[in-house]
Parts: C-alpha cells; sequence; structure tokens
DNA sequence: CAGTATCCGTCTCGATACTG
DNA sequence: CAGTATCGAGACGGATACTG
C-alpha cells in the first residue's frame, strides 16, 4: 500500500490525473496545462501513472506524431478522492501557514 | 497548495493520520501501529504533522518519559479525506499491482 | 510533436549508534 | 521511553542537447 500511495502522493501525479479529469489530453497540451512542470519530469510521472493502469496512452503514427493521453477507469476512480484530498487542501491552506508560522517563530504551538 | 499536499498525500503522515484516527497514542506504540516505519521517519512525520497543527504532543514529564500524540481539530478533519484516500488504495492495491506485472512482462523499456 | 539521453546538485530515506 | 546525531546510497528533479 505504501507504494500506491507514493505514487498518489506525488506532487506530479496529482496535477496530471486533475488535468486529465476534463478528458483526453496531448503532450504538449499537459505540458502547458501543468505549470511548472519539466518535460523530463511529464515523461516520466506519465509512464509511472500508465505503468500503474491509471493512464492510457493512444498513439496515432502520423507526421507529425500524436500521442494522446486519458484516464483509465481505474485512474477515474482516483478523482474524487484526490479531488476531496485537494479540496481539503484548499480550504485548510491558510490554518496550515499560520500552524506553520507559529511553530517557526517558538516552540509555542498550544493553539490550533 | 503543493506543499500542503506534499505533507498529506505522503505515505507515513497518512498511515499516522490513519494510525491516530482511533485516539491519542505514544511513541512507540505508532511505531508498532505503523509496520514499516523507522524511528526516525516516525519522528520526522509527527514533526511535520505537528508543525503544520495537525497533530498535538503531550509530554508528560516522569520515568519513564511518556508523551502522547493526538489529532487535533484541524487534523481531525483531515480523517474523512485521508481515509477515502487509504480505502481507495486498499481497495486497488491489487490492480495496480495487476497492472505493473503487466507493463512490466509486456514492452520492454528497459528502464523508467 | 513527443519524446530520449546525459549530467549533476539536492534532498530523502533507512540503518545504526548514542542519550536524557 | 522517546528521542537525537550521523552517514551513505539512491531517488528526485531541473537543465540541456539530440532524434524519429
Amino acid at each position: 500500500m505504501n507504494d500506491v500511495l507514493a505514487r498518489v502522493g506525488d506532487k506530479w501525479s496529482v496535477r496530471v490525473v486533475m488535468a486529465l479529469a476534463g478528458g483526453s489530453r496531448r503532450f504538449n497540451e499537459l505540458r502547458r496545462d501543468i505549470a511548472g512542470i519539466s518535460q523530463r519530469m511529464l515523461t516520466r510521472t506519465l509512464r509511472g501513472l500508465e505503468r500503474d493502469g491509471l493512464v492510457s496512452r493512444a498513439v496515432t503514427a502520423s507526421v507529425p506524431p500524436r500521442v494522446d493521453y486519458a484516464l483509465t477507469p481505474l485512474g477515474n476512480s482516483l478523482r474524487d478522492p484526490v479531488a476531496r484530498l485537494g479540496n481539503w487542501a484548499i480550504a485548510n491552506i491558510g490554518k496550515i501557514e499560520t500552524a506553520r508560522a507559529l511553530f517557526d517563530a517558538g516552540s509555542d504551538h498550544t493553539k490550533l
């Protein structure tokens, strides 16, 4: 279970899954959608997700080449738990940052 | 938000939060409950969760020393999303391992 | 367009040993 | 009991260059 959670907890994996939530995307579309990801990391993340059966890869032999990525049913089943976690993070990021500031300022963490 | 997800999605953090879901636990109780965690990783994970205001740390000065960890209200609000993620991982670990085996056996991508 | 290959610094993890 | 200190292997991630 640990390695499964590691995949899910990876920041790039989460962003790729979220980017594919709306439907299939091509490589460079993903690259544009996911700000800050390098080509290398996008490739590696997609391979990892593909290996785990969460993402499908469809190659169209043409010039220029075309590769479409999409969530598999398994990948889709991950959307809900990931979205809930994401929503929690968005809702509570303020509290967490406050707690961090307090903790870092002094050992006084009796609040929160 | 990435750093929040990093903390929350971290495999050890998830397991610690799940272990504390039933109530407060002492250091070595957690160590026993969470199979495979090293002392160092448990300490680091607890510090991280404490810093983020998700876990409280109560020291009882005695011999031997006693330290109780528990979820804060904020930590408790995390229980549900984390449990969903954990349940997803437990429910789908079989499918993922099958997918991995297929992927690794099939096309030889040497490495990732 | 969609990758691979390579280099390289940084960070993480786990094992081990020691302590109040 | 509940940590801290230290160390080395390896994973991670960015930058860059090249290719079918």
